[in-house]
DNA sequence: CGTTATCTTGACGTACATCAAATGTCGTGG
DNA sequence: CCACGACATTTGATGTACGTCAAGATAACG
């Protein structure tokens, strides 16, 4: 599974998600030293790469695909908390345990980072702690606006809402500006709404009827109005 | 409203909040430092303290008291996404704006830092960097947990899991170990649970009847069981 | 003690879940 | 290229957990 990367030297200088990730506090300089630091992996998708509970040896960065965290019940219930691509720093986890488990949902690349080194970088490069710090406020700020959505929102308003977080993404790589791309299925965007895959399916109908998106290939979906669409997330009034 | 401490010099010595919050990291010798830093304030009941939307210019250390952090929507639906008592850290915002609004529950008290003298304390103080970490990687995996909840749980579950919440909150401090005392009202709680004050009502009704816990005068729970609490929250199977 | 806010209980409505079937999509092999 | 099967998505019919509306019960407060 461990992918050897081509140019051993220096896997860092050319990834993509270098400017987007925590990486980049690190100078050019030391890319090297980053580069002896991680692992490259490939995930295939569908496969568990972190499993709630198990110890949290390592932290992850995502550098392409996309995969869900998420937490399950004992019955099965499963609630997604959220999705992981390009950039996203994965792992932190204040106890030693994970407090969540990940999968590829497409084919994933990841750089994998052992604690003890991370924690070595950490302390040679107190900005990355800093950018650290940042990342995780944002993921706050994130999970505050989720618990809105699945405290309060309903369902049409949750399918919404999900669509313009996904645009937000997908205005990060280029790509048509008006097409979406879901990289997951409709299970996984139930599970991530707190709904059932009939009711997201049911809510992209009425969106659909109300003039705000058209779906070409279920998974490829076409924004007609952001207005409309804004206006029915319930957070644009 | 603001507060000057009895003794001038030294508020921060005797602060019965430092061992719990990002505050124990700085020694004692320079304990003087911190205190010129902050302003200590009271915060009645019902009172704002942070607006959502409002420039982030401040960040808070609560010291006493209960205050709720929330989120609305246009229409006035609201979304509690946690309590801060005594120890909590306020205001990471990432952008510098805040994305939630803070309200006292009971009388709060706590101190106050600009984000420029904080900023300039971090640069002095790395392990306060480390300890603010830690803190929001704590926040973000409570608010994956709040998400497991919103998203998957029964309206029941939901409320025992609440319970266990506050226990685990309340056993930090002395008291009682076996009686809850809620500092907020039903409206609260249901908004925490993405409930109705009705649905909450009734459902510590039935984890009355199920022999779970007794309520003396709604505000004090009283646990009998911890086992079947924890069984009717949907977590410990 | 009355007055008022908060909490609980009851009757009923509804948004979403569940169960079931039809339709669409995609890979495989004829 | 088309036929076939497996799976994902959509649509339909019905059930139910929780919301809404309304009335009591209880507690807080002057």
């Amino acid at each position: 599974m461990v992918v050897t990367p081509g140019n051993a030297a220096e896997p860092c200088r050319g990834c993509d998600a270098r400017a987007l990730s925590v990486c980049s506090v690190i100078e050019d300089k030391d890319l090297c030293r980053l580069a002896s630091l991680t692992h490259v992996e490939a995930v295939e998708p569908g496969r568990e790469f972190i499993t709630e509970g198990d110890p949290a040896d390592d932290f992850f960065n995502i550098t392409a695909g996309t995969a869900k965290l998420f937490k399950m019940l004992a019955d099965g219930r499963r609630q997604i908390t959220g999705f992981a691509q390009i950039g996203h720093f994965l792992g932190l986890a204040a106890r030693n345990r994970y407090s969540f488990s990940a999968e590829a949902v497409d084919r994933v690349r990841l750089c994998r980072f052992s604690r003890p080194r991370l924690r070595r970088l950490l302390d040679d490069y107190p900005a990355m702690e800093r950018r650290l710090l940042d990342v995780a406020s944002n993921e706050l700020v994130a999970a505050q606006e989720q618990m809105l959505l699945l405290g309060r929102k309903t369902a049409v308003e949750r399918v919404a809402s999900f669509l313009l977080g996904q645009m937000a993404h997908g205005g990060l790589r280029g790509g048509s500006p008006r097409v979406i791309h879901l990289a997951m299925g409709r299970e996984d965007i139930a599970d991530y709404l707190g709904l059932t895959i009939e009711t997201v399916s049911r809510s992209f109908t009425r969106l659909t009827g109300d003039g705000a998106i058209v779906r070409h290939e279920a998974a490829n979906i076409e924004i007609l109005s952001l207005d409309r669409l804004r206006s029915l997330a319930g957070e644009g009034g």
